[in-house]
RNA sequence: GGUGGCGUAGCCAAGUGGUAAGGCCAGGGCCUGCAAAGCUCUUACUCGUCGGUUCGAUUCCGACCGCCACCUCCA
């Protein structure tokens, strides 16, 4: 079955298919860098991270680009309040930035690129626009002529009229359409400027995203994402710009991540009530807040609130569960014909149901229930279970962990076994164990007590269980 | 004013023209010295309200109520 994506350009399902076979390409509006990024920008980025996973898992080449945007007046409004240069601000920013996303599994994009290295391909498309009518100076400005383009507004579904209805913008009276946009702002005093044929100044946000993503993905891309607040007036103008200086379609598929929420309003930076990615890791393991960003369609809001987040641990808790218990028939066997359980079939149909869920439009919540629904029936399974069983249950790992991977939920590296010292350590823990068997053997449930929560404070949780005892250690939070 | 979206069990959240995935919580059970953790079972005659279309609607249409967003920088 083929995959659709809903298109915010036609707002509809539509089935996807690639310009190029060979390689899908990907823009993704990142962040301006002139704080940490919140949750809300965390959403955005990871959904395109998901889309690029699951495209690699169907087989398909991705090119992904994700710019930074590291000039802007927020910049420099936010640089001269901390007594900083804007250059510093946006580079610590960045920096920030990758660590951020790295530590939410994020894989890095192909490039990403920043804007204040593409101003001379910012200043040529200019020129274009320029060379054909579209756009005109003034005092070292320039400005994009809207009325030049016919199908201006077809992204947003704007008319004209409804763009000047309610405009609660300031108009500039030099521009001769209030609908005009600036590409290039002159220069003021003290503020960055570069060098270009109108005067020193520096590139309007809109030409920024058309130039970059044109320069690494050329004159036609497979899909743009970025957040719903994007779509006009920043996606509605890279669509002008870039359609009119080349006269091919810009993007092929404009997908929209709706908001994170918080107490039912938006979350962002101007509101004051955004929480910051980074601390939301310091709170919670990546996979959890993983879970959570994913826990609802992209399209759709989704309130940011602890509640939830403790509900994706409990989730999360559960899988590794399973996981866990699955994870030593792992490796070697040969899928046996001859073991014909029920749940080799469970296993096809969670692949299918994964799939297929994923493929109508990246329906991560649907995703997820197909997984969780094989969970449940392996549990049920799993303790009257054979060693005949062992291939069947060795390719439920298989098919659980590679769709848990496309969904960056298990991290399979954290929970393997690997230090040098991890031998000596179980030994430690084993030989407490010990101890405590023989205090527990003469009922001397004070220092059997004792020592099981003490190792819980280590964050070693000990079972007593009909077979002996066991332990594991618990998630770091 | 224009444009778009949302309203599904205590909470979160999928979904379909034929009768509601999944997760959390809660309650029962198993396990335990007691716990914790884990497993397991149970939990929406009903999908904002009122009409309409239909053999049949939560799913289509209309009206209404409530909520959100964009139209200004914001993922």
């Amino acid at each position: 079955m083929g995959m659709k994506i809903y298109n915010s350009l036609s707002r509809q399902l539509e089935d996807f298919v690639p310009l190029n076979p060979e390689q899908v390409s990907i823009y993704s509006c990142g962040p301006t860098v002139y704080d940490y990024i919140h949750m809300g920008n965390a959403r955005t980025a990871l959904i395109t991270d998901i889309i690029r996973r699951y495209l690699v898992y169907k087989g398909y080449n991705v090119k992904l680009v994700q710019n930074l945007t590291d000039i802007d007046d927020k910049i420099i409004n936010r640089a001269a309040e901390l007594g900083v240069s804007a250059k510093q601000l946006a580079h610590q920013n960045g920096d920030a930035f990758f660590e951020d996303s790295q530590r939410l599994g994020i894989q890095p994009a192909d490039v990403h690129p920043k804007a204040t290295e593409h101003i001379p391909e910012m200043i040529d498309l200019i020129q274009t626009l320029l060379e054909k009518g579209a756009a005109y100076v003034i005092d070292g400005s320039v400005y994009y002529r809207v009325n030049q383009f016919a199908e201006y507004g077809k992204l947003s579904n704007r008319k004209p009229e409804d763009l000047l209805a309610g405009a609660r913008v300031e108009i500039d009276e030099r521009k001769e359409d209030p609908r005009d946009f600036d590409m290039w702002k002159a220069a003021k005093p003290g503020e960055p400027s570069w060098e270009s044929p109108w005067g020193r100044g520096r590139p309007g946000w809109h030409i920024e995203c058309s130039a970059m993503a044109m320069k690494h993905l050329g004159e036609t891309i497979d899909i743009h994402a970025g957040g719903e607040d994007l779509l006009f007036p920043h996606h509605e103008n890279e669509i002008a710009q870039s359609e009119l200086a080349t006269g091919c379609t810009f993007a092929r598929y404009w997908m929209h991540v709706a908001f994170l929420k918080i107490d039912g309003k938006r979350m962002g930076k101007s509101e004051q009530n955004f929480i910051l990615l980074r601390d939301a890791l310091d709170n919670y393991p990546t996979e959890v807040i993983r879970h959570f960003l994913i826990s609802a369609h992209y399209r759709h809001p989704l309130d940011y609130n602890p509640e939830s987040l403790t509900k994706s641990e409990g989730a999360l808790r559960r899988l590794n569960n399973c996981l866990d218990a699955l994870k030593k028939y792992d490796g070697g066997v040969e899928p046996s014909e001859t073991t014909a359980a029920p749940l080799q079939h469970a296993v096809q149909r969670m692949k299918s149901q994964f799939t297929q869920a994923m493929d109508t439009d990246f329906n991560t919540a649907q995703a997820l229930g197909a997984i969780f629904t094989l969970v449940s029936e392996v549990n049920k399974s799993l303790s009257t279970l054979d060693d005949a069983a062992t291939p069947v249950l060795a390719e439920v790992y298989q098919a659980l962990t590679e769709t848990c991977q496309v969904l960056g939920i298990y991290n399979m590296e954290a929970r393997n076994d690997d230090g040098d010292n991890v031998q000596q350590r179980d030994q430690l823990i084993n030989l407490l164990l010990e101890i405590r068997q023989d205090a527990r053997n003469r009922k001397d449930w004070e220092t059997s007590d004792k020592i099981r929560d003490q190792l819980k404070e280590l964050n070693v949780e000990i079972q007593d269980t009909p077979q002996g005892t066991t332990w594991k250690f618990l998630a770091r939070s």
